[in-house]
DNA sequence: ATCGACTTAATAGCAACGCT
DNA sequence: AGCGTTGCTATTAAGTCGAT
């Protein structure tokens, strides 16, 4: 049927006459004479197959499937098999330019994010790069491409991580047979350098020298822990509850997460006054509490890069205060650590809108205070001035609550409904209206308003 | 009807050819 | 050098036919 022969540079080739009768020599290389005879038992299988219209046994199609591309096309030029689907040279820049254009389903900040690896990828393996054949060396080649940008450890890590995902939808597209990231990772270590606690003293100084929409903005960064800009930006006057001391806060940065669209925070003591002017002053018919700086940080519906921190940062050397990382980040870092101090921390974390994991591991810091308060020995609750209002404040807040549900005391149904990670204070959405409030009184009325979000 | 010798066509094996 | 094709020879399978 088949036939091996040897050739004069050593190379081995199988010859059988194909089905259209015409003779067909399928060339091996320099292999064994053992080899040899093993592939010309199987393309005569293959023969036999092909002219009685059976199905290969598993065993064979398993080898072929094993087959490099190489061999299997010279299998498929003499009629023994199909032609495997011709792989198309996919090109890196193109198909990450695509896969961004097609993720219609995230938010603009991922995006921004996103757009920060692609560049990188983009920068290390050219646009032209043909993905298939980025193996796992070159993945770890380019790990240090972005230690050498003195990235931090978390950005590394994080921009690995996105690279993984990237090359994964990747191989979904079958672009790749494997993905080269699988196993670079970096380990995450966060930065203690950077992490600060603003002092009360520091902030007050710093709220000297606001303009009155600043000095909401810094008061709700600071002493309500708010995301900035995502949340503060996102406040509504109809998301005051002035009554219940309680506010719904719009959390895009977590609103993907089911049921962690929006938040409870209560109106803690520090921010009423701030609140409350800021209303005084509101506009007519303003929806938004923060008015001014959304329409910045908003372009045609979609959140853009506001920069708020060099405004932000202008403000801080003018009141003669030492610029600090991070910013905002570090304002809603220091008034969780000072509110660990009243209240149990699965309790703050629902406030702050992240799990208490997160809350342990990014943002509790230790301060002098505690250091302070423990050689005095006191415990670090009573070193916080103004405790007591805001505990008042949030008894307040939950009371109406309990006497709606008139079931357990208060404490105990936040202990039930917070006991682990997230089950959501509130399910706020429901009745976050958007509604312009009437602006005839201070505290104006929201019937209906829960403040559990347990009607 | 069956067997074996002989013939012939098809196929196998080897090596070289010629192109890229 | 590597590849597919082709020429030539050897081998095998299939067909033919006469002797039994």
């Amino acid at each position: 049927m088949a036939s091996v022969s040897k050739q004069p540079n050593g190379g081995r080739v199988v010859q059988f006459v194909g089905s259209d009768r015409k003779r067909r020599s399928v060339r091996l290389g320099r292999v064994s004479s053992k080899m040899a005879d093993s592939i010309r038992t199987r393309i005569e299988l293959l023969d036999a197959c092909n002219r009685t219209g059976q199905v290969p046994a598993p065993e064979l199609l398993e080898w072929l499937a094993k087959l490099d591309d190489r061999f299997h096309g010279r299998l498929a030029a003499v009629g023994l098999v199909a032609h495997r689907a011709k792989k198309i040279k996919q090109a890196i820049g193109p198909f990450l330019d695509g896969y961004l254009k097609s993720r219609i389903d995230v938010g603009h900040a991922t995006m921004t994010v996103w757009g920060q690896v692609v560049r990188n990828l983009k920068q290390h393996f050219g646009t032209d790069r043909d993905l298939a054949t980025i193996n796992a060396g070159e993945a770890d080649a380019f790990r240090l491409f972005l230690v050498g940008q003195n990235l931090s450890s978390t950005t590394v890590a994080r921009r690995l991580q996105f690279a993984r995902q990237f090359f994964t939808a990747a191989q979904r597209a079958e672009l790749c047979r494997i993905n080269p990231f699988t196993d670079v990772r970096a380990k995450a270590i966060s930065d203690p350098s950077r992490q600060v606690f603003v002092e009360r003293e520091t902030i007050a100084r710093v709220l000297d020298c606001c303009d009155p929409t600043w000095r909401l903005l810094v008061t709700l960064s600071r002493y309500a822990g708010l995301r900035s800009p995502s949340e503060t930006c996102s406040l509504r006057w109809a998301d005051i509850n002035w009554q219940a001391n309680m506010m719904i806060v719009q959390s895009p940065k977590t609103a993907h997460h089911e049921g962690r669209g929006s938040r409870a925070v209560p109106i803690f003591s520090a921010i009423r006054e701030e609140l409350q002017a800021a209303f005084h002053r509101a506009p007519e018919g303003s929806v938004y509490v923060l008015e001014s700086l959304r329409s910045r940080a908003m372009a045609r519906g979609e959140w853009v890069n506001a920069n708020l921190r060099t405004q932000f940062e202008r403000i801080i050397r003018r009141a003669g205060v030492q610029v600090w990382p991070r910013l905002f980040h570090q304002l809603r870092s220091s008034c969780e650590t000072e509110l660990v101090r009243q209240f149990p921390v699965h309790i703050v974390a629902a406030w702050m809108g992240h799990t208490p994991r997160i809350a342990i591991s990014h943002y509790l810091q230790i301060t002098g205070a505690d250091f302070a308060a423990a050689a005095a020995g006191r415990s670090a609750v009573d070193s916080t001035s103004g405790a007591g209002s805001d505990a008042e404040i949030v008894q307040s807040a939950v009371r109406p609550a309990a006497a709606t549900l008139g079931q357990q005391p208060p404490r105990a149904r936040f202990a039930l409904e917070n006991s682990e990670d997230w089950p959501p204070l509130a399910s706020a959405g429901r009745y976050c209206t958007g509604v312009p409030v009437d602006r005839a009184g201070i505290e104006p009325a929201t019937p209906g308003f829960s403040v559990l979000g347990y009607a």
